[in-house]
DNA sequence: AATGAATGAGGCTTCATTCAT
DNA sequence: TATGAATGAAGCCTCATTCAT
């Protein structure tokens, strides 16, 4: 029976992004989706015209949002680079539990031969970017907390021990035998594990 | 035509693995993976059986000789943790660097629905693992050299700081707008910046 | 075209029983199935799942009319043995015109490797029937209207009468010169013949 | 390892004939075929030049022997009619045996699409046969042992009580719960009463 | 909006057959 | 003769997608 209203849109979408972000299920098909939304296969169709295209909206949809404050978070003035990569950890961290999933399917999809995928950041935002990582970067290693690097380093260390412990989730539990709520649970404390790795005076 | 010397079933393995884990490209057929190794794609079942044996036989090749070493690592007695850590990270980074997207078949696979993929790891050999690394990592974070963390934290970070860049290799490199050859200089640069990281005073 | 009134699981069913048991056309591909039904071949796997679940279902509803006939027929009480013959020589012989190779596909399935074909017919059911057989059978023998034999025996006959000329139609009208026509007019004089020859005195 | 001397040939035969008229594995690929020979897959093609041809070898060689013997019985003279019968009675139940599948290759292999098979019987020869028989017959039911009925329809009734029982040996069994040397002596002992069923006073 | 039916492309696999040695 | 390797046709099946209602 069809949600009340005309909020299947929104249902088949959460669905979606259940099945592939948080699960990882990267094979699923329409019928598998259209199935645990609890609606017909067509509607899928009638709403969003392909299954690439649906992919493309619910993709899109979840990287917006911590896209756009990450942006709003380097472009800003007035914040200390320290304070920034703070905020940026949480925020990462916080979009790897969020759909721990989701990174692998920008890797899958950007290796695919037919792939239109594209991120979004342009030249000059980019060089803005990386300066202003530089300038913040360089008094820290001038004092010392920060190992000799270049920003673009040091940008492989943040997003690395940020993302890869959700990214390989199933992996590291089978590994490490701790149970989902354990593991999620160390996630959470990584935050302030990473800035004292990043930072050695934090 | 045949190929030389009868090496066709060594030659379609090593398509399939650079196809796979080279390359990343997950979706690829098994008429793709014949067309790339010149063989008819018959072939593949004479030798194999069925796609899902070939990556079978491909996906624990690739993994075996890093497992193995690994092993030998850190059961080894003798070594002191700093130098084990050492080894790790060098031997961690070449492996993401000659098999980048090996785990991202790692996490696809560990999500099917009809995964049988397990990690060989016995319950003895992790408590043996993370008991050693136990020890250690005391010494480390008594010494000041590495800010107060569990074990599996460490290893996470450990991991993380190895894997991610290669594995997250096309994404990085078009955020950083960098060349192939530079992108992976930078990674084997990182064996040194990784140890620094981790040890303070490294 | 969609037929008209969505009777075309139905019309795939018959079209597969006609190839199948009145055409004897055992190699039947589902692209002709499909073909010969006038229907995509992708519905039969939509209506049936799988060549062998529509050859499943198709088999057990051919079966089933006569078998729940011939059950009722011989498990009831009160109708002389040689009526009760006579009855199933008139329901075989016509199903054996409705479905002539339906034996045929019998008898091959139940010699593959892969048989999952049972005979429904229990322990008990069938010492009944031979029992009621062997008494009916033993007056008419101590009348002198049957040569001595076993019940087996006299069934075997009995079946094998019936069955046969339909099932081997097409040699035995290309041995015997025979148009298909005055061949299954044969066929259905063959009631009255068949119990002459099973019966003395008939 | 291949047998002594070259009798490989009639090694892969008496294989297959074994497979298709013995055990009735209608499916059975050249694979198989060369498996339980023991011999190598291309050695069916070297001596055979086709899986058909194959089979049209063992397939006539299986019919032949019969097919003159029986051919010989009818157009011999001198030998009376009801001793004809009795031969061929003990002639094609002994076939039976030997080869309970054979008949089924015959109605399957005639109902393909792409059949060639043609029984070498013509006209004239046919003619004679149906005569012959004829003539015998009407004397039998002049002298009231047989039923009124035509040449045909004896014919039919003797085939199918010779032919059958073999043919649809594992549903047969199954149905009355044999034993398969309970069964095969059950069908050695229908030859007398075959003959019984034929001629009232035999 | 919603649904069940229908379509077609493309993937996996088997198997008869051929080839090179 | 004999063999393992190689080929290609064809079969089964899945799945994204479209259609008619």
């Amino acid at each position: 029976m069809p949600v009340i209203d005309a909020q299947t849109e929104q249902l088949i979408k959460e669905t979606a992004m259940r099945i592939f972000f948080v699960e990882g299920r990267l094979h699923a098909t329409t019928q598998v989706i259209a199935k645990e939304a609890g609606v017909n296969r067509g509607l899928i169709y009638y709403y969003f015209k392909s299954r690439d295209q649906l992919f493309e909206v619910v993709f899109k949809e979840a990287i917006m949002v911590s896209r756009n404050r990450l942006g709003e978070l380097f472009l800003s003035k007035g914040i200390p680079f320290r304070q920034k990569i703070g905020e940026f950890v949480e925020l990462a961290v916080d979009q790897s539990l969020k759909y721990p999933y989701l990174e692998m399917f920008l890797i899958t999809e950007m290796n695919r031969d037919s792939s239109n995928i594209l991120l979004p950041l342009e030249d000059e935002a980019r060089e803005k970017l990386l300066q202003s990582m530089n300038e913040g970067l360089k008094e820290e290693i001038k004092k010392g907390s920060v190992p000799k690097m270049s920003a673009e380093q040091f940008i492989l260390n943040v997003i690395s021990l940020c993302a890869y412990p959700s990214l390989n989730k199933t992996m590291l539990r089978q590994m490490m035998n701790l149970s989902e709520s354990v593991y999620l649970k160390m996630i959470k404390q990584r935050k302030s594990i990473i800035m004292k790795v990043l930072f050695k005076d934090f």
